[in-house]
DNA sequence: CCCGCGCAGTGACCAAAGTCGCTTCCTGCT
DNA sequence: AGCAGGAAGCGACTTTGGTCACTGCGCGGG
């Protein structure tokens, strides 16, 4: 069994399961907790490539090619990892070829992610970015209210920032523009969506 | 044997293999020619994924989790393709375990070039990218003449441009701009660097 | 209670990217 | 020769993104 020949971790909030370049020698698997998958630049710019929730993996591909991480990980908050060495993972994935097939899943997961990611770069504002994902919060976390719906954001302007390729500033002058335009009232990080309608519509305009 | 199931087919250049978001039903292997994978956006843009040579293979990800193609594939050249179905392809890999672990790390080098194109597109500006696209170019394909590495682009100022994610334009200006520093010399596409170490130095300025 | 600190708001400013419109050059075709 | 179409050059302009410097708030620890 690979249970039997797995490790278990412990990470708390802010601690890095790994840095980018460094040699990877086996799999992490998340058992509880919250990963957050990301680059850094030299100026100390972010870019978030996926947020990786328990029971996901991270980091699948170094165990197979051999290669250094291409990315940092990070816990964001308290999280259990149990990690399996490249060695039993590969042997166990000769025993048993659904396993490869399975991990091609993911993996297959992770890659239209990171083209959506492309996309979304190169193709769309930071306007358009912020929109969509205040859209997506509000359809997953929102509550009807008689103002509108209403949620919280899930972390600071900063994280955010990230998650969007950008700095701190935009976030906040992008939300009191759209606050400027009536579609939505910002009280910290309170969020009140006023008319979804016009921003879904905003994301369809050509540019 | 795979190749018995397998049929081969012909592009020409500009053709087009498939596009984003067909449905797929088999792998496809480059025997001979070159490949673009692409992002198209709604106002025209392109967004060059990957190019790839005879050997490769494309859309290995569709093949496995069965979803729709994440992007676009044209041809470069004329080029010859070999499909291979779903069907027999997984059937293949079941009875050799070792080819699934054999894509991964296709899939893995797949991946890590994305994160790269993420890193670029979030970190540097088009005049980095530009450089150091020129850069590769004069180390590949580049000969030594008395005036510095000469060497022709590949392919028009707009092609150039999808790949590093930008407009024509701003290739026109950026290499005025390198030719007004003294670094390098144009002449319709051909190119004589003069002064590589110079053009090296501006990549590892931060920002 | 006050201090420090992290987070957020904000205006001034600057640089990069993108758009528009037009010109020029080349090439192939009739 | 003349014309059409594609590729590139180029200037003027707008928009977007990013930086800087500062203010203000709220909260927990000393």
């Amino acid at each position: 069994m690979l249970a039997a020949r797995s490790v278990r971790k412990l990470f708390s909030t802010g601690e890095l399961l790994f840095s980018e370049g460094e040699p990877c020698n086996g799999l992490h698997i998340i058992a509880r907790g919250k990963v957050r998958l990301f680059k850094t630049s030299v100026n100390g710019r972010e870019q978030v490539l996926s947020v990786n929730l328990a029971g996901e993996s991270v980091a699948e591909i170094p165990v197979f090619d051999g290669g250094p991480y291409p990315a940092s990980a990070v816990a964001l908050e308290e999280t259990e990892i149990v990690f399996i060495s490249r060695r039993d993972f590969n042997a166990y994935c000769l025993e048993h070829p659904e396993v490869p097939l399975k991990v091609l899943t993911v993996v297959g997961a992770r890659l239209r992610n990171l083209v959506g990611i492309i996309e979304e770069l190169s193709f769309t504002t930071i306007r358009q970015r912020l929109i969509s994902t205040l859209l997506k919060l509000a359809q997953s976390e929102g509550r009807k209210t008689t103002r509108g719906i209403e949620f919280q954001l899930p972390a600071s302007h900063q994280e955010l920032a990230n998650q969007l390729g950008t700095v701190r500033e935009l976030i906040s002058r992008n939300l009191m523009r759209l606050h400027a335009e009536g579609l939505l009232d910002v009280d910290a990080r309170q969020i009140v969506v006023k008319d979804v309608e016009g921003l879904s519509a905003l994301l369809d305009m050509a540019s």
